[in-house]
DNA sequence: GTTGAAAGACCTAGTGA
DNA sequence: TCACTAGGTCTTTCAAC
């Protein structure tokens, strides 16, 4: 497949690089039978045209205070300009809020919070969510096993 | 916050590593006023007790061929073991489902599946998702916008 | 676009304090 | 935990193909 002016070359290393960031130039050249110099400035490259937005450690969230996942759908009073961008504006301050999704459909946003557990949640839900203006119902659902979770994308 | 015997500097370490896992070990040191060789030992032990999972590129989804993202509520006929390992098993063999959760409440699954546009959605849809066996109702919501959207768990 | 080499930076393990 | 050392590895640049 050839795309965004990225050829297979380039596809293949971002395919490597969204599965394990911390492969070496040198492991990267082996698996794709290229040189380093090669392998270098591709990446150089796809990460200068934002290709590549970052590199993060995934942690492993039930050894850490973050055993609790929880989906909420959220419906606004109104859609109008004001409200949703003070929303959005303030829906992403709170740490708890790892994602915060405007939506089609019968809710207006789908928002991805961690706390440690239910009592965490329910402290989050009162004394921050709801405290935003606007908002007309809060429709929370809870993770109960995570059978797939992974941040690459189908290239 | 101490933490399944971590110290502070270990908590301190875990917030930079999954915001910015390109950070050098030496770049950490002058960050948290500790040794190389201290800052070394402690990433070390934290990926052999598995508090780091692994590390990941975050690609650039709208410059790929990965525009549309979707939820979908997935409920199932019935709730036996092998009903629900089966489902598990296949959806998670999909390169397009990015996540997998069984839930609470009113439906059984959430999936989030990355596709290029709606068509390739339908396609999957059609011709993957709902081949599976079990399936009563597939409810899906599209992202029409990304407020917020990281990878880091509040610590 | 690709290569190979060279210089510099970094990682890693070890020591003694 | 720190400071220091040293060998090995990796990154980054650059001239040349």
């Amino acid at each position: 497949m050839v795309l965004n002016n990225l050829d297979q070359t380039d596809i293949d290393i971002l395919k490597l690089l969204q599965k394990d960031a911390s492969l070496t130039n040198k492991e990267i050249c082996y698996k794709l039978n290229k040189s380093i110099g090669t392998i270098h400035q591709r990446i150089q490259r796809l990460k200068d045209e934002g290709f590549i937005l970052r590199t993060v450690a995934i942690l492993n969230r039930k050894k850490l205070n973050t055993s609790l996942i929880a989906f909420s759908q959220v419906l606004l009073n109104d859609h109008t300009a004001d409200t949703l961008n003070t929303f959005e504006r303030e829906v992403a301050k709170f740490p708890e809020v790892m994602e915060c999704f405007q939506m089609t459909g019968t809710f207006d946003f789908l928002l991805r919070i961690a706390t440690s557990d239910m009592d965490a949640y329910h402290a989050f839900y009162r004394n921050k969510l709801a405290t935003l203006p606007n908002i007309t119902t809060v429709q929370s659902f809870f993770v109960l096993s995570e059978t797939k979770s992974i941040t690459a994308y189908p290239l």
